[in-house]
DNA sequence: TATTGTTATACTCTATAACTATA
DNA sequence: TATAGTTATAGAGTATAACAATA
């Protein structure tokens, strides 16, 4: 039956997940872009002010980016001023990642961003319909890890 | 606060979608693989069947593919022999696109495959979960969409 | 002039193999 | 021998400019 439009594809979770997513990328990194991050640079940043002296490795595993991928990101961060990277004193081989202040000063901005353009994509959300989502989501995301 | 996790980022709906999505971007592709077949082939195949002698712009605008990318995958599907392209008679700048009888097989086959990784996917949801996800994902993607 | 499809191109994201230095 | 970080590289996916044919 021809509808020109996509029906035939609004049956699929995995259609609407990937529409849903790119709206949502696109006005992430235009909110980020201000504060010189990207989605996955904030992400990185996320993890290591919440893990202080966490590893490049472990930083990845966690956001499932592969290590070759990880170090420009850590490039760029540190770069910016934004993390320090020091030599592990128990393993010589790890470096150990901070956030520095002007990464902490940095982040705060980001944040408030963030929040900003999340309450703009979950608008007419309620507290309820968010928590919902974001179970649903995590379901949807343990079925697909369960195959790996 | 150090907890080794994502739990920094698990608040926020865009990166829980992030999640979500890659873990079944994956399933879904080895899926359709050997139907041989990509996401976005899989996509540009539905619509066309479901719209016969729709043009590759339109399939284009429907699916927010830029037409010089949509070119590649259209050559891809008509050198399989999954669909057509011909000359349009009202205007011959265009081209009409129909699925070809091994293209709506292969198309039924596809489907096959699909549907069981949706099932694998939305595991442990109900039917109204499911439909309530997609709606808040539709909500979510018409929030961003207002903002382009 | 504007539009359809095209070519060329470039930039990002992602994935793998192989190297080095340490363990 | 295994691991942390690195280099090089290749494949997707995505984006823009400019062109030919047609409207």
């Amino acid at each position: 039956m021809s509808t020109g439009k996509d029906t035939v594809l609004r049956i699929y979770t995995g259609y609407n997940i990937k529409r849903a997513f790119n709206a949502l990328q696109l006005d992430l990194n235009t909110c980020l872009f201000p504060a010189g991050l990207r989605m996955v640079t904030f992400s990185v940043l996320n993890i290591i002010d919440d893990n202080p002296g966490i590893r490049q490795s472990a930083v990845a595993k966690i956001l499932v980016i592969e290590r070759p991928n990880m170090v420009v990101i850590i490039d760029e961060l540190e770069q910016a001023g934004l993390i320090t990277r020091e030599r592990s004193e128990k393993d010589r081989r790890a470096y150990e990642l901070h956030t520095t202040p002007h990464g902490k000063t940095r982040l705060k901005i980001a944040r408030t961003s963030v929040a900003e353009h999340e309450d703009r994509m979950t608008q007419g959300l309620s507290d309820q319909d968010k928590d919902i989502l974001n179970n649903l989501l995590q379901k949807i995301e343990a079925n697909g890890l369960g195959r790996t």
